[in-house]
This record gives C-alpha cells, sequence and structure tokens, in this order.
DNA sequence: GAGGTGACTGCGA
DNA sequence: CTCGCAGCCACCT
C-alpha cells in the first residue's frame, strides 16, 4: 500500500515555494517551520537543489536566506540568473542581496495556516 | 545499515 | 562589528 510519500518533507517545501507570488520573497527558516520543521532549515536548501529535476518549476530564486543575501545563486548555473529572475520579477538586487527583503517578504505560515 | 554532506539559523566570545 | 561552533533532518554513496 503506498503511503503519504507524495506528501514528504520534500513535497511540502516544493508546495510552499510555488505558493509564493511574484514580487515576493521568503526565507529557508520560514519555509522549514511552515512544514513543521523549524530547525531543518538546511533541508529546505536541499530540497531545492532537487527541485532542478521536479516538474514544474519552483521559484527557488524566491527563496533567500534570513539575510536577503543569495546564497544559492551559484547553484542556478551562474550568479547573475537568481539576481536577473528576482529582478524581473520586480525583487531589487543589491550586492547578492534583497533590498526591503522585510518589506516583499512572504510568510507561508500566515498563508498556509494549518 | 552506517557515515557524510548540505542553497541555514541562532547564540557566544 | 566580525568570526566560530553546534543543532537540525532527509538524501546520497
Amino acid at each position: 500500500m503506498k503511503t503519504d510519500s507524495e506528501l514528504s518533507f520534500f513535497s511540502q517545501v516544493y508546495e510552499v515555494v510555488r505558493l509564493i507570488p511574484a514580487g515576493r520573497v521568503t526565507t529557508y527558516g520560514a519555509v522549514a517551520k511552515a512544514i513543521g520543521s523549524p530547525g531543518a532549515s538546511r533541508m529546505v536548501g536541499w530540497a531545492l537543489n532537487q527541485s532542478s529535476d521536479k516538474m514544474p518549476w519552483v521559484p527557488a530564486h524566491r527563496v533567500v536566506n534570513r539575510n536577503g543575501l543569495l546564497t544559492g545563486k551559484f547553484h542556478f548555473g551562474t550568479d547573475d540568473k537568481m539576481k536577473n529572475l528576482l529582478e524581473q520579477e520586480g525583487v531589487k538586487i543589491e550586492d547578492n542581496k534583497v533590498v526591503d527583503m522585510q518589506n516583499i517578504f512572504w510568510n507561508p505560515i500566515e498563508e498556509i495556516e494549518f
């Protein structure tokens, strides 16, 4: 009998990240907490790493670290790729970090609100 | 089955 | 203010 493997840790990360509206950003800790693991911030990044192999596309560029710094920009292929994507969404980037990040910060817990 | 890794976070010196 | 360490959980070899 098949279990809820589709509802595993990773899948929840993908769903939450995909729910992020354009022009908004979130943090790994927020997503981790939203899925019920506030300390598993690392897993969120790991899940996004696998997201490249998942479909549909996951807006991992909308997920940044607590400082609003584009820590995962290096995994997008090119450094300007993530920055370009965010600017394309309307998010301003300066020195590889989000500008007014707390202003455009999107809290999944408030939107999901289990 | 066990060990190592990792796109993070928070606190202490 | 800057640097370092420990905690966290799932995937990969």
